[in-house]
DNA sequence: GAGTGGTCTAGACCACTCA
DNA sequence: GAGTGGTCTAGACCACTCA
C-alpha cells in the first residue's frame, strides 16, 4: 500500500503519472525494464485499474513508456531504428525506403564560414567539424552530403574510426559524444548540379539536383548539426505528411 | 438505437470512431454544432460511457472534435488562418511567407487519365475535373499547378466564377461543395523544366524546377484533391519541421 | 436545476505471451 | 495454465454551463 504525493486537488490519474514519472527519472527501473503490472500498481496505490491505465496511457503517449500486450509495460530504450525514418524522408523512386551504406570522404577540424556559424548560433570562425560523406545504395552514389558540427561537443569523433560504425549518424553522436538529437528543421529547394558535385553523385553536370538543408537540436532545443545534402532527382522523392 | 457498420473484428470504440467520422465527414453537422451528448449516443449504440468516452477521444486528438465541460462536444471550425500556411510550405527565397494570387487558366470536365484516378481512388477514366492554375507573386509567375478533382463532389465549382474568390482553393471547396480537406500527403522531387512549364513560369527551358505532388483527403480519410504544383527552385523553398 | 463533459470504481472477459 | 495488457460494462459522483 502507497500514498500518492502530490498536489490533492489533481486527478488521481494524473497525480499517478507524476509520481512514476518521478521514479522512472531516478532510475528505479533500467531502460527496458518492466515497470509493475496495472494490477500491482491498482492494488498499491489503491486505484481501479481503470484509473491506472489513464496514467499509464499518458506516459506511453509521451514515449516514455511502451506497452506489449501479454508481456507488460516498459520504461522505454532509446529507438534508433524508428527514429531512422523520421530523420530520413527520402525514398527510391519506387517508394522503397532503404538506409543506403555510408562513405565518409573527409572529417577534419576548421573554423566554422558565416553561413555555418550562423545556423549553429556560434561565433564566426569558431571551432566546428566539417565531414563530407556519400551515401550509396547497390553501389550507386545517391545523396552527397556536407555535415558541420561544433567542435566542444563533437571532438571525439575526429578520434574514432567512423568506417567501424553504421550509416546513421545519430546513434555515433550520441554513443561517443552524449549529444541527442531531437528535433529537425529541414528546407528544400532544387539547384543544376555544379560539376563537383556532378561528379561525386556521377550525374551529367546541369541535371536537376534537390538540396536539403537540415538544422537538428537537442531537446533544449540547441543547434547540434548543420547539414546540406545533395540528391539526383531522378532517384529520389521526399514525402511528407500534413495534418 | 443504432447499429456501428464497418468490420466486426475492430473494437468498438474503434467502429464508433469511424462511425463518427464518416458522418462528419457527410455534414452531418456543421462545424461548431455540438454532436450529441455522451449519454446520448451510448443509448443510440448501446455501448457503455467508458466506450464512447474512448472514440470521442480519438476525434478530439485528431483534432476534429473539441471537448467543452459542461457544454458539449463539437465539430472543429477549420482554422483557415492557420491551416492556410499548414497546407502551403513554400516560401520566396528571402524566407517571407505570402499568399500568391491566384490566375485559373482552365478548368473543365474531363475522364480521369491512370494516375489521377489511381491516386483518387477511382474507376479509370472516371468523371474529374481538372484546373489549370498560375500563381502569382507581385505579378510573377511562381508556381503552375495543375489540379484533379472527382466531379462527384466537385461539379458545383464548374458553375461558379473562379475569378470572384480569394487565392485559397480549399475555403472554396468546403464554402461551395461541402468538402473539407483535413490531411494531406506531400512529396517532392525536381527536374529539368519542360517547355510548356517552362513558358508558365517565365524560365528557361531545362532549369530546375521543384515538383510537388499532394493528395489531399477529407475526414475519413477518402482523397479529394490530387494536385502536382511546379516551382522555379530559385524563387522557392519547402520547409518542414520533424519533431 | 437540468444538462453537459470529467473522474473514478470494481469488476468481467478477451487476446496474447511464455514457460 | 498463469500472467500480462486490451476491451468493455454499468454505473456513481463531481465540476462546469446556462437559462
Amino acid at each position: 500500500m502507497n500514498r500518492l504525493s502530490s498536489d490533492v486537488r489533481l486527478p488521481l490519474y494524473q497525480r499517478l503519472r507524476d509520481q512514476l514519472a518521478e521514479q522512472i527519472a531516478n532510475n528505479r527501473w533500467r531502460p527496458g525494464e518492466a515497470i509493475p503490472t496495472e494490477s500491482a500498481l491498482s492494488s498499491e496505490y489503491c486505484l481501479s485499474t481503470g484509473t491506472v491505465r489513464k496514467a499509464i496511457d499518458m506516459l506511453v503517449s509521451e514515449n516514455i513508456l511502451e506497452r506489449q500486450q501479454g508481456r507488460g509495460t516498459f520504461i522505454r530504450r532509446p529507438q534508433f531504428q524508428s527514429s531512422l525514418f523520421r530523420f530520413f524522408r527520402f525514398q527510391t523512386a519506387s517508394g522503397e525506403r532503404q538506409v543506403p551504406e555510408s562513405r565518409v570522404l573527409s572529417i577534419e577540424p576548421v573554423s566554422a564560414p558565416s553561413a555555418v556559424a550562423q545556423a549553429l548560433g556560434l561565433p564566426l570562425e569558431a571551432a566546428v567539424i566539417r565531414m563530407i560523406r556519400l551515401r550509396l545504395l547497390d553501389g550507386q552514389p545517391v545523396l552527397a552530403e556536407e555535415i558541420w558540427l561544433p567542435r566542444e561537443q563533437f571532438q571525439a569523433l575526429l578520434e574514432i574510426d567512423l568506417t567501424q560504425q553504421g550509416p546513421l549518424l545519430y546513434p555515433i553522436y550520441e554513443a561517443f559524444c552524449g549529444q541527442v538529437v531531437a528535433y529537425a528543421e529541414e528546407s528544400l529547394t532544387a539547384e543544376a548540379v555544379s560539376e563537383v558535385h556532378a561528379r561525386l553523385l556521377h550525374v551529367p553536370v546541369n541535371s536537376p539536383v534537390v538540396v536539403i538543408e537540415r538544422l537538428a537540436r537537442n531537446y533544449a532545443g540547441q543547434p547540434l548539426e548543420w547539414r546540406r545534402s545533395r540528391g539526383h532527382a531522378e532517384h529520389f522523392r521526399y514525402t511528407v505528411d500534413i495534418r
